[in-house]
DNA sequence: TTGAATTAAACAAACGTTTAATTAAAATTC
DNA sequence: GAATTTTAATTAAACGTTTGTTTAATTCAA
């Protein structure tokens, strides 16, 4: 029964973190939203910032992209067909987890700072794997592995975190994330595939 | 001297909010800073988010990009190059301002969001321009355009948004920002053309 | 009956904003 | 040009809320 409770706060926070962000969200917020006494987020975590690392720490699973890396079946680009659809995926039906950790530079911790640079880092080290793997099988050509991720990344978390500028774009209504994954995901697919597979292709050497 | 203080103002909250974010940055906090009393804020602009407001509107001038895209003699691919070192050393050295608008979807101010929208917009049409300049000309091929500003932009942001990961990536001192955009500047610089002239060259059309 | 879960209430500190009083500057009058 | 009036700038203090957190009392389950 505490369990669930705990899960559901964290559901909860997550949710108003994400749209309102860390400062930006209250206690008060969260317990109301939630139905729960205000006192309980004390009793559960200790802290509003300690609430954040909790939930920073239960959605760190990046796990599956480890087992893709491991399949030796699969050719350069075929791996990274894979990861971008697994991070569009994964990004577009987690948006508030992922602002939350894009704006949590701005965070005073450095707990929490280093917690997130840990995840990414994790990340960023498989997809330097299938980079570095396709590049010693004559698949890939020489690209700056660092920014070849960040432009990925990058190129996701923009759909994101600049939300409202794409809906305005597109005439979708602000408040219809629905219609905004839906017409997102497959653009963002095919269009990074295409820039991907442009630019890693060892044919468009200079 | 009563525009200097304005001024001063603008500049220690530019500062202020993308070190520490819009909420999580106290009037006290600026008015400190600026050596200035607490009740000059309200009195110079009524509000907090006035403040923001204003210092929006003060550097939203990017008319520069106009200039460059009505140059005739320039080829499509001088253009991507120029628009490219444009937007690095404009956002690397302004990485408060750009930090702040990357942070301001969770705005709780729709005229806020409205602002920034309208800054991108602005921005977004001329990059259109050249884009749609280039597959004219037969020199571009067809991409998905509004993606492809997505990924210039999100690659930028990238790097002043997950400043943190990449200053551990780097072995930079996280107070350093001067070698950070040592680094950051040529690299990206180079990355992205790279990146743009194999996803644009109309030789790599599939 | 013991320990965990839950509550309403209170805590002090920090928040954005306003007030009313004072000083500095500018405009007006003589 | 000095004196006077008017406007603008500046200040310290206080305003009422809201903040995150804690307390002490109570309910619940083992």
């Amino acid at each position: 029964m505490a369990a669930d409770k705990r899960e559901h706060i964290l559901a909860i926070a997550e949710k108003l973190f994400g749209e309102k962000g860390f400062e930006g969200t209250s206690v008060r917020d969260i317990a109301q939203h939630a139905n729960v006494n205000l006192a309980m987020i004390s009793y559960y975590f200790g802290s509003k910032e300690k609430l954040l690392e909790a939930l920073l720490e239960q959605r760190a699973n990046y796990t599956i992209l480890e087992a893709l890396n491991k399949d030796e079946s699969l050719t350069p680009w075929e791996k990274i067909d894979r990861v971008i659809d697994f991070y569009v995926d994964k990004i577009m039906s987690n948006l508030c987890i992922h602002n939350i950790m894009q704006q949590a530079n701005n965070s005073r911790s450095d707990e929490i700072k280093d917690l997130i640079t840990k995840i990414k880092l994790k990340n960023f080290e498989q997809i330097k794997k299938i980079l570095h793997d396709g590049q010693k099988k004559k698949v890939f050509r020489k690209v700056d592995i660092e920014l070849t991720v960040g432009t990925v990344m990058g190129t996701i978390s923009q759909t994101t975190l600049a939300q409202y500028f794409y809906k305005t774009l597109f005439n979708i209504d602000k408040a219809d994330d629905e219609t905004y994954r839906k017409k997102m995901s497959p653009k963002l697919k095919t269009h990074l595939k295409q820039l991907l597979h442009a630019h890693l292709d060892i044919k468009n050497e200079e």
